[in-house]
DNA sequence: TGTACATCAGTGAACGCGCGTTCACTGATGTAC
DNA sequence: TGTACATCAGTGAACGCGCGTTCACTGATGTAC
């Protein structure tokens, strides 16, 4: 076992994981923004520059807690994800994701929230980054193959350029129709919208707390994109 | 005219103002996190201790530029409103809210981006920041009482916990039913997260550009309201 | 109307702090023969 | 199997920078009599 793994090799992956969870700790105390390498180092026993042995620099870093972050919340998506009922299903990955992003809320701040200034996110996130609504386009198209999948009758039938992005979609759930796939991106930006409202604190004084109305916010868009 | 005002309190009245402008200059280079007294102190060519005349610290500078940014907000929608048809006003708003957030990204960030660490939005900031969903909900009551509005036949009925934070929203809104109060919530966090989505780069390989699908999206959210 | 005093804006130096990154170095681990 | 060399991790000092906030001060503006 560990063929071909020298102990060097070992040290090496266990302190880049020991490096980005004490990174992850710093961004829950202070935020992105402020989230500095010497603090990480410090709480590791190391000095600032050792770090520099495994991250080039704090934004390949920052980038590593991206990955991490939209990848803890693909896999928390996911396990959510399964069952019999594909409402049920719906709205277990709902509050899965719900869940994660109220159990880390900064790295969630991190993928969801303002863009960091003067950090650009690398091609790499974008893979983890659509977890979630491939996910989603996973359920309709099962939904619609077992004919659970009813399309809105107000459903209006895409035109122009919204058709054609849709279109893009269409490799990720072949037989859900146009119309139903514009409201998945409708019912998604809604999803995130209303996590990060509640948690950046708009919802106080209206709907906070806010379990009940986002388990019915839950079912009236899965009613939305048609399943029942 | 300018009664009791003396050439002190005017030039304090203007200096304030120039503070803020030049402080929502730093604020559209790099980010609030990054907003620092002394770069806005440079830039009026003044010695950064004497910002402290007219802000008694960076927080209360920052607590100026939120109330502004939810008012300017505030104020792009208001104009967007009136006109004959409710519909188009519907979608006027909702346009006018997307054009503000286009054209001032980093103050858009602000107010509803990731929470500043370390910065706690006080009281005052309550009342700016509701002024978009009143507007709607005002809209909603026109609707009402001039018979456009339409409950629409799948809106449940709220209950528990939601009716009753539902009710807090009948003061805004006195005719309009509970079910759509509860669909106005679920279409405001949508309009912001939609925002939100292209400014901070997700929809980037679907609906990108966002302008046709945020007219749709607009649109049908307006039905799901009930609005016809 | 003129003068004495109070208020206020802006200065400049200082405090104490933190940051990312580079670089020459030591000593331990790994590899080729 | 043992030795010589190459690779790599971590050190510690340094560079050059920026930050928010306090404080005693000067000089201009405003106010009361």
């Amino acid at each position: 076992m560990n063929a071909g793994r020298t102990a060097r090799d070992r040290a090496r992956a266990e302190l880049t994981e020991e490096i980005k969870s004490a990174a992850r700790r710093q961004l829950a105390t202070v935020g992105a923004e402020a989230l500095s390498l010497r603090a990480v180092s410090r709480e590791l026993g190391m000095v600032s520059s050792a770090l520099y042995r495994y991250f080039p620099s704090r934004d390949e870093l920052l980038t590593a807690l991206i990955i991490d972050a939209y990848d803890a919340l693909g896999s928390a998506a996911e396990a959510a994800a399964g069952g019999d009922d594909l409402v049920d299903e719906w709205l277990a990955i709902y509050a899965a994701v719900r869940d994660w992003a109220r159990a880390h809320p900064h790295e969630y701040a991190l993928i969801y929230g303002s863009p960091i200034s003067g950090y650009k996110a690398p091609q790499t996130t974008v893979e983890p980054a659509i977890r979630v609504p491939v996910l989603l386009l996973g359920l309709l198209q099962r939904a619609q193959l077992s004919g659970r999948l009813v399309v809105p009758a107000d459903a209006p039938e895409p035109s122009g350029l919204v058709a054609q992005q849709a279109e893009v979609l269409v490799a990720l759930a072949p037989d859900v129709p146009l119309a139903v796939l514009v409201r998945t991106v409708i019912v998604w930006t809604q999803l995130f919208g209303m996590i990060s409202f509640e948690l950046f604190g708009q919802l106080v004084g209206s709907m906070d707390p806010a379990d009940e109305f986002f388990a019915s916010a839950s079912r009236q868009m899965a009613a939305f994109v048609g399943l029942s």
